[in-house]
DNA sequence: CGACTTTGACCTGCGC
DNA sequence: GCGCAGGTCAAAGTCG
């Protein structure tokens, strides 16, 4: 399962501005349906996360052309000013399943079915259809802070890599998203977070220390996704050292540390985030930063 | 006492 | 078929 997608990670790694051997190292973080078609019809990062569409509704563009050699810390990173950040979102659900198909019941009702089928230990199931969405991030925290609350339920120690991986889910019942976090082997001050799921519920429960502003709304109130082809680079935010995070098919919903660090309010490696600033003022300036992300032409797409 | 973490065992998929 | 690696479960422990 890993091999198979060697040739996706190197290209995505060399699109991405990465060097391959960092793709090739993160594992499964780069396995990007490159032939999902643009998956349009599928879940975006925006719905995965939950996040607001309108978060990305965007104005201006920026020149995509800074979008390779931008350098500067993602919002992610509530560490390091030097931090960056390579994200990509991955819709294996185009090759597994119908793209078109409602996502979220179709999980709970497969999970229940599954569960149904077998039982005990055997309910266990692994199951890689959900669309994914992973980035990277430069910090000393593992567990960066998005907004919803969530369980570990395992922690791996993965081959090749010094860091254990851990999983999470989210906490809120009939929600069946999943996280994914680990440490880069090569760069342990990067964290590879990814997700995998759709929230089928607002942030429901301010997580420790998050300002209650910051609760998201409903994922179905969100609009559709920015339609955004394979390949698609973002171009730099206008923040002097941010490494833009790569996308094949969506924006990435920015995680909440992302958010808060471009908020200027990460300061500290221990994942607090109580002295974050009203999340108007954030949501102001990321709507300022990334309307320096998003490429006219995909605005465009988008009308 | 509830929520969460830790951790070993178990299950599944995949490559050889 | 076997072994490996990833993913998940669930009991036990911890914390507020």
């Amino acid at each position: 399962m890993m091999m198979k997608k060697r040739e996706e990670k190197m290209e995505v790694a060399a699109v991405a501005g990465v060097s391959p051997f960092v793709a090739d190292q993160v594992g499964g973080i780069f396995d990007i349906a490159f032939d999902s078609g643009g998956d349009k019809s599928s879940q975006g990062f925006l719905e995965l996360l939950g996040l607001p569409g309108s978060f990305f509704d965007l104005p201006a563009p920026a020149s995509p052309v800074e979008a390779t050699h931008s350098a500067a810390p993602p919002e992610s990173s509530p560490v390091t000013p030097n931090s960056s950040s390579i994200s990509s979102s991955s819709t294996e659900a185009a090759t597994d399943t119908d793209p078109a198909k409602p996502q979220p019941q179709e999980d709970e009702q497969d999970k229940a079915k599954k569960i149904d089928l077998k039982g005990g230990k055997n309910k266990r199931q692994k199951r890689q259809s959900e669309p994914r969405f992973a980035f990277m991030t430069k910090s000393e925290v593992n567990h960066l802070e998005d907004g919803y609350r969530w369980r570990k339920y395992g922690q791996k120690a993965v081959k090749n890599s010094h860091s254990p991986r851990s999983y999470y889910r989210c906490t809120s019942a009939m929600c069946g998203v999943k996280k994914r976090v680990e440490r880069s082997s090569v760069d342990p001050t990067v964290v590879i977070t990814t997700y995998e799921g759709q929230h089928t519920h607002p942030s429901p429960v301010v997580p420790r220390g998050v300002h209650p502003a910051l609760s998201l709304p409903l994922a179905a109130e969100m609009p559709p996704p920015p339609p955004a082809g394979p390949g698609f680079v973002l171009p730099s935010l206008q923040a002097k050292e941010i490494h833009l995070p790569y996308f094949t098919s969506y924006l990435p919903p920015p995680p909440t540390d992302f958010r808060l660090a471009s908020a200027g309010i990460i300061t500290a490696p221990s994942g607090d985030l109580r002295h974050c600033t009203p999340a108007a003022d954030i949501l102001n300036r990321n709507r300022g930063l990334l309307q320096d992300v998003i490429p006219s032409d995909i605005r465009n797409n988008e009308e």
